[in-house]
Parts: C-alpha cells; sequence; structure tokens
DNA sequence: CTGGGGAGGGGGCCC
DNA sequence: AGGGCCCCCTCCCCA
C-alpha cells in the first residue's frame, strides 16, 4: 500500500516546509524525488544495519535503525533515543511484527498488506501507532478501518479491537517463529506477518531453550529475507523446563492471566522480556524500580515521553489510546486529524498516479551501496603505512596521535589507522588471527632458551607473552591473552558499544543487556545468567559452606565471601595487616601475585592461612607439606600452588617431586 | 547507625 | 565457544 509519494508527513514532522509551503521558487531548485531518494538509501543501509545506531528490542525481537529517522518519525521515539542506545518496547502495545511493519512504514512511507482480510493487524498497528505517536500512520489506519466499517469515533478510539492483551492477540508474528515449540490445540493456526522485503534489520534474540527463533520466522520461506544479523544470546538451562520461552503472546483474548505472580517451576517457557520480570519476583523490588523491566525500557503504560507527565494509571485500551491521540502534546509532529486531512489531500494530489517507483527495497545502480561507502571510507583512511605505523605503535613509545592524521584509530597487530573507532573494530575483526599469531609466535621462537634454560614454570607453560612475561600452556590462550594488550578490544557490543578483548565477555555481557537469565533454580526458580551463579546458589537450599576461615572456623557458601571475611580478620582498626606475618610470606605473596595475576593483598591473604605452618622455619624449607597444604586447603589447583612453589629456585627439585606426585596417572 | 554476612550481578581472564 | 574462577561493586538483612 503506498500512502505518500513525497513522505510529506515526515517532512512535515521534521519541520521541513511541506509541499504546500513551497513556493515556486523553490520548485524551480527542487530534484522532485530527493526525499524519496534519500529514505529510500537509509532504508537499505538499515536492511545492512550501515551506521544504525539504535537497537529497538521488542519482547524476542531486535530492531536495528537509525536514530534521526525514529526522532523524526515519533514522538515517543524521540523522547527514547536521546536517551539511550537501547530502546525496549512493551511488547503489549506493540508486537514485533507490527513493530516491523511500522518500522517498515517509517523508512518507507508505505505500510504492507496486514494480512488477508487486514482489518486486525491494522487495527493492531494503529494501536502500536498510537502508542508510539506517529500520526501519519494513525491516520492511515484509520482510514483504512473507516473504508472497511470498523473503525468507529469511540472518544477517539478503535472500536473492535482491545489494545494491550487483546492487541498481541491479534498480530500473529513473533508466535510463528515458536516452531519448536509445542502450541495449545485451541489455538488458530498463526499466519506470519505480512510480506515486505524491508524486515532485515532485525536481530533475534532467540528462545532459551531448544527451538531458537528462527531469524525468518517472520518469513514464508518463498519470501525472500536479507540473512539475519544472527545473534543467538540464548543459553540453555540445564533445569528443563522451566528455562522455556513462555509463549504469552499465546494468550487467549479473555484468557485470564496472572500479571504478578511469580512463575511456576513447571511453567511454560518465558520470553526474554519477561525473564527479568520472573526472577525479580524472587527479589525485592527496587525502590522505585521497574519490575522485570529493562533499566531504560519505557513504562509501557507512560504514553507520552519520559518527564511528560505521570504514568497513566492502567486503564481500558480506548481510554489509554484517546489520552495518546488526544491529550498528549505531539510537539513539532503532526496532529492526528491534521495528519488525516493531509492523507487526503495527499491522495487527491496523487492522482492521475505518477510514474512507476521501483519496487522495494530497490538496490538500483545509483543506490548509495554501504558496503561500499565503507570500504570507500576505509580506503581513504589509508593514512601511513601499515609498516611506518607499526613502527611508531609497537614499542607504545613513539606514540603520536597527531602524525596519523585523521586516522587516529589505529590497529595495534598491524599499524594501519582508520578515521572512526567503528571503522577500526570492522577492520579488527576483519584480522586473519592465524596469521597475526604464527607471526607472533615466529618472533617468539626462541622463548627462554636465550634466558638461561627453560625453568619448571617454562616447561609446563611454554607460550609466553611478549608484553607481560605471563605464560600460558597453550598458544590459543596466549593469543587470546595478548589482545588484552591491544589498546583497541575487538569485540564491541553492538547495543551499548562497550568492547571487550573476548568474544564470550561480549556475548555474555549481551544476554545482561536482555535479561536473559537461562539458569533457572529448581528449588526456587531464580535464574541467573551464568551456570556459575546457580551453582554457587544452589549452596543456598543444599546448605553446603565449602569456604572455612582458617582463623576462626567460619564457613562461608561462597569463596568471594570468605575472602571478604579474611580481610576482616587481616585488617586492623586503622585498616592496615593486623596479623604479623613473617617476611617469606610477603614474600611468598608478592610471587604468588605476579604468577597468578593476583594483587598482592589477596595472595597474602591466601597465604594468611598458612602462617601457622610458615612460622615454622624448618617447615618451609619443606616444599611437599607446603604444597600439599596450599593445593588442599587454599583452593588453588595443583598446577598453581605448584607455580607458586616453583619460584622459590632452591624447592625447585622439591617442586618436580611434588607435581609429580599430585599429576594424575 | 554500623559492621558483618549473604547474595546478585558485571567484567577480566584462563582453560 | 563455553565453562569456570577470580575480582569487584553493590544491595539487603540483621545483630
Amino acid at each position: 500500500m503506498r500512502v505518500h509519494r513525497d513522505l510529506g508527513w515526515l517532512a512535515e514532522a521534521t519541520g521541513r516546509p511541506g509541499r504546500r509551503a513551497r513556493s515556486g521558487m523553490l520548485d524551480a531548485m527542487e530534484v522532485p524525488s530527493h526525499s524519496r531518494q534519500l529514505l529510500l538509501q537509509l532504508n537499505t543501509q538499515r536492511t545492512k544495519g550501515f551506521l544504525c545506531d539504535v537497537i529497538i528490542v521488542v519482547q524476542n525481537a531486535l530492531f536495528r535503525a537509525h536514530k534521526n529517522i525514529l526522532a523524526a518519525s515519533s514522538a515517543y521515539l524521540k523522547s527514547l533515543v536521546v536517551h539511550d542506545n537501547l530502546l525496549n518496547l512493551d511488547h503489549e502495545m506493540v508486537s514485533p511484527g507490527i513493530f516491523r511493519l511500522i518500522l517498515d512504514f517509517i523508512y518507507t512511507g508505505r505500510l504492507a498488506e496486514c494480512e488477508p482480510g487486514g482489518e486486525q493487524s491494522l487495527g493492531a498497528v494503529l494501536a502500536a501507532a498510537s502508542y508510539l505517536q506517529i500520526p501519519g500512520l494513525v491516520a492511515l489506519c484509520k482510514k483504512k478501518l473507516k473504508r472497511s466499517g470498523k473503525y468507529c469515533h469511540l472518544r477517539g478510539g478503535y472500536a473492535p479491537y482491545k489494545l494491550g492483551r487483546g492487541l498481541r492477540a491479534t498480530t500473529p508474528v513473533i508466535q510463528a517463529c515458536y516452531s519448536g515449540t509445542p502450541r495449545p490445540v485451541d489455538l488458530p493456526p498463526v499466519e506470519p506477518a505480512a510480506p515486505l522485503n524491508t524486515q532485515c534489520g532485525e536481530l533475534y534474540a532467540s528462545a532459551a531453550q531448544g527451538a531458537p527463533l528462527h531469524p525468518h520466522g517472520l518469513c514464508p520461506p518463498e519470501r525472500h529475507c536479507s540473512p539475519p544479523c544472527g545473534l543467538d544470546l540464548s543459553k540453555k538451562s540445564p533445569t528443563g523446563p522451566s528455562a522455556q520461552l513462555l509463549p504469552t503472546d499465546r494468550l487467549l483474548p479473555g484468557e485470564p492471566r496472572e500479571p504478578s505472580l511469580p512463575p511456576r517451576h513447571d511453567s511454560p517457557p518465558v520470553s526474554a522480556g519477561l525473564l527479568a520480570s520472573h526472577a525479580a519476583a524472587y527479589k525485592d523490588s527496587p525502590p522505585g524500580g521497574e519490575p522485570g523491566g529493562h533499566p531504560h525500557a519505557p513504562d509501557p503504560f507512560r504514553s507520552t515521553p519520559p518527564c511528560a507527565e505521570p504514568p497513566l494509571p492502567r486503564a481500558d485500551g480506548r481510554e489509554l489510546m484517546y489520552r495518546w491521540m488526544k491529550h498528549e502534546p505531539l510537539g513539532p509532529y503532526l496532529d492526528e486529524g491534521e495528519a488525516e486531512k493531509e492523507l487526503e489531500r495527499e491522495e487527491k494530489a496523487e492522482s492521475p498516479p505518477a510514474a512507476p517507483q521501483p519496487r522495494y527495497p530497490s538496490v538500483e545502480s545509483n543506490d548509495l551501496e554501504p558496503d561500499n561507502s565503507t570500504s570507500e571510507e576505509t580506503g581513504s583512511s589509508e593514512g601511513p603505512s601499515p609498516g611506518d605505523a607499526l613502527d611508531r605503535y609497537c614499542n607504545h613509545l613513539g606514540y603520536e596521535p597527531e602524525s596519523l592524521g585523521d586516522n587516529l584509530y589505529v590497529c595495534i597487530p598491524c599499524g594501519k589507522g582508520f578515521p572512526s573507532s567503528e571503522q577500526l573494530n570492522a577492520h579488527v575483526e576483519a584480522h586473519n588471527e592465524e596469521e597475526l599469531y604464527h607471526k607472533a609466535a615466529a618472533e617468539q621462537a626462541v622463548p627462554f632458551l636465550d634466558k638461561g634454560g627453560p625453568g619448571l614454570g617454562d616447561i609446563l607453560r611454554p607460550y609466553r607473552c611478549s608484553s607481560c612475561d605471563k605464560s600460558y600452556k597453550d598458544p590459543a590462550t596466549l593469543r587470546q591473552h595478548e589482545k588484552t594488550h591491544w589498546l583497541t578490544r575487538p569485540y564491541p557490543c553492538t547495543i551499548c558499544g562497550k568492547k571487550f578483548t573476548q568474544r564470550g565477555t561480549m556475548t555474555r555481557h549481551m544476554r545482561s543487556h536482555l535479561g536473559l537469565k537461562p539458569f533457572a533454580c529448581d528449588a526456587c526458580g531464580m535464574r541467573f545468567t551464568r551456570q556459575y551463579r546457580l551453582t554457587e546458589h544452589m549452596r543456598i537450599h543444599s546448605g553446603e559452606k565449602p569456604y572455612e576461615c582458617q582463623v576462626c572456623g567460619g564457613k562461608f557458601a561462597q569463596q568471594r565471601n570468605l575472602i571478604s571475611h579474611m580481610k576482616m580478620h587481616a585488617a586492623g582498626p586503622d585498616g592496615k595487616a593486623k596479623l604479623d606475618f613473617p617476611d617469606s610470606v610477603y614474600a611468598m605473596a608478592r610471587l604468588t601475585a605476579d604468577q597468578l595475576g593476583l594483587k598482592q593483598e589477596k595472595a597474602a591473604e591466601l597465604l594468611s592461612h598458612t602462617s601457622h605452618f610458615l612460622s615454622d622455619p624448618k617447615a618451609m624449607e619443606s616444599l611437599y607439606p607446603l604444597a600439599k597444604f596450599t593445593a588442599e586447603h587454599l583452593g588453588l589447583s595443583q598446577d598453581k600452588a605448584a607455580e607458586v612453589l616453583v619460584q622459590a629456585p632452591h624447592l625447585h627439585a622439591e617442586a618436580a617431586r611434588t607435581i609429580e606426585r599430585y599429576s594424575p596417572p
């Protein structure tokens, strides 16, 4: 369905003069298709994720878009994008499929045919457009509904369809993604959302269990979709059904629902967006917090931008819509009625139809190709030669950013400069890490032999970092470690931009953005982002307290709390160390800290456990009991314990025997 | 009010 | 890539 040939509503919303305001002079200077072409390019960029600077989370779906475009189209989104790169829309007000249609509309000015018959989804689009304050789309939907006789003016509302839960029952969108999830038998078959070849700025936070949301779940097989961005943040829970996604959308319009009950352990799957709220049900609600929602999530029942008005009470859907459309100032945006009139005018002016437009999305020869532009920009940022840059950077001494001109973002491994962090990140991703590693390995071909022969530690961990002398058992770990020395972290979070040295850390971080907590406690239903947290948590139920204070005998379920406890033992009133350790403890602590990457303070605390042992100089000479003690009582692995001990050169021989004795057969 | 313990959560990093 | 551990921060509860 074509709405505006010239996107007059967008021009109006952005404050640019519309068609009516144009003078003859301006007409003479105008390129008629400029706005359309511009939007076409923007939409092409969106579908490729190029320069997208905001992610919109709607239930399990992620949409990438451009802040400017959203802000120019929706007063509500405008109020959000100024504060956040991540928008979390309430999926009771707008479902993923409906938001996709709306996003397509924003970028194209066209609303796809929602479904055969169309009215139901059209009603949902209308409700969502009202929620998002997109007057042009509201007017369009109302017009269509009026034509089909489904719309009636009841306080400005849309009579036949309920908002909120009822709304979702009319939007067969994300449900289609639960292909692997059993569906209630009494539910009608789910139809895919309307086709439009523009839905591909989407990412999907897939289901937490088993059946990940198919990124093409919204797309019939015959429809062409760009490849999804493929961000799977799901984790499989070890605890079975409780970790599954709850298809809350499956609720029938009249089906009762318990809004605030904690999840049953045998409850059906919960959606990603609900995981946090379910987890929060087991915690004290934060003061004034939004239970379970993303901290930046908009209040689903607040129709205005934040700070505009107190939140609206949960009310009948029509009441909500009435207030969105009638009471809330739209600022520079078109009033709904005005937009409707504008729509009428546009339609009248539209006939006879203009020259046919290319079918959307049209990637024509003159289309700005994001990839090209990327490479173009990259190419333009060649800057200093890699060799030169490497010379300047490899020793961290000749670092002269100004000498790079505009290419201030330099890849440490290859020395190539880039004008922006985004381009540098893209470059770093593209690095052939294997090649880099082999290069580094070749440089370190003689790691320790020229340092007076290999020590025991060198044999155990032959791969040594050239930057910090840490050593590792395998090359992959060394390569991983070496990234910590890079000035640029290679794995940025696509949501907040924070950068990480390891991909796994980044994906784990992103799970926290999305509130995904795949690990559920069987006993209480508490959910966690990590298995390890669940393991720790389970000790609460089992009563197991494996960490014992060697000073007072206090037992703890979590090691960190033992460490915290030991600080209390070690600290005097002035905060300084209370225990009078022999010098050997501090010397050993220093070695421990160096070798194990612990802080010296922490190492001293660990070693303080052995103070009674170390106080005996003769015992100190006996490595075997010390190693045994260290391994058994300090929670160190034998490797680590051995590492500590082998630093005492006169004990090497005994350490070797210790390692041999403790090594698994 | 304060200190200590329990516990949730995020990041770093090694295996 | 995922698991596991360490470190840190933080909040809450309770004596």
